[in-house]
DNA sequence: TTGCGTCATGTAATAACGTAACACAGATCG
DNA sequence: CGATCTGTGTTACGTTATTACATGACGCAA
């Protein structure tokens, strides 16, 4: 079932597999971070048993950029800004914050530019970049 | 032995307890990344048997400023730049290279501000930021 | 058809990373 | 003196991630 016309769903996803398919969607119902053992505590009921196909189904999802890992917190979303793989300037960054643990993922031209920057001139080949920012919401400061 | 005449180290450190200097000693001597347990294992002779003890050092170390978290490694080292936490563009930066290990620390004060731009325009309380790069060295790349 | 690579999957066991809870010792201060 | 604060040591536990091995489905060529 590669080819076919079973696409309910708006985009045409890199043929995804069930396993890899159950954590995209559970990613995208969450509101916020799941780790691994979250996913897999929300799967169990389709079939899930085991940690490791979980992290597979991860690994892929990232590879093919519908899903960040953040490093920071140990846990995973799923991509929110479609450009943040588009080379130039496509160096995703995530704002994490504390209270409500809603993540903003944004891009900034220049911040990538500069850090590629830097590794031009050290003579870094620069394979993959983290930037995450941790603090409170605006929405969860004006709540206080 | 908190007060004394034996700092036969060039800098008035704030005081170090004696767990927390020998950790210190041991990030510095380390010419990559160690994670916690590595630490220990280290330690071992010194007298630490918990991890705990480790990781309460590096929390105090971690806050005054003598070392970082590298949170894509779970893993730390000492701080190898002074300025990066003078405030205004004091941001610290690390690439690790994935072939040797080693860890090089800057700082840019044009991404800090522009993270930091980012953050007031959203109203997000910025507390920590977090920039890793991954990839691979000069050295390594030449020793190819 | 059979045999062979490749890829996803399933499962168990274990490694690696991190924390909670409790008890104790020394310093400081009323 | 007791009250409190900080660092310490220890046990036990919780969370996160990987290794190793076995199986099943598919495409393809002999
Ligand atoms: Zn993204
Ligand atoms: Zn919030
Ligand atoms: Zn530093
Ligand atoms: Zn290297």
């Amino acid at each position: 079932m590669a080819h076919s016309h079973d696409h309910h769903h708006h985009e045409a996803r890199p043929d995804l597999t069930r396993n890899q398919d159950l954590v995209l969607r559970t990613l995208n119902g969450a509101d916020a971070p799941l780790s691994a053992y979250d996913i897999l505590d929300r799967l169990r009921d389709d079939g899930l048993r085991a940690p490791l196909q979980v992290y597979r189904a991860l690994e892929r999802l990232i590879e093919a950029g519908l899903a960040h890992r953040l490093e920071s917190l140990n846990a995973f979303v799923c991509c929110a800004d479609a450009g943040c793989h588009e080379k130039a300037s496509g160096t995703a960054a995530f704002a994490i914050c504390s209270k409500c643990g809603r993540v903003d993922e944004f891009t900034d031209p220049e911040v990538g530019e500069r850090l590629a920057g830097w590794a031009g001139v050290q003579g870094f080949a620069l394979e993959r970049t983290t930037i995450e920012l941790r603090g409170v919401c605006q929405g969860c400061r004006t709540a206080a």
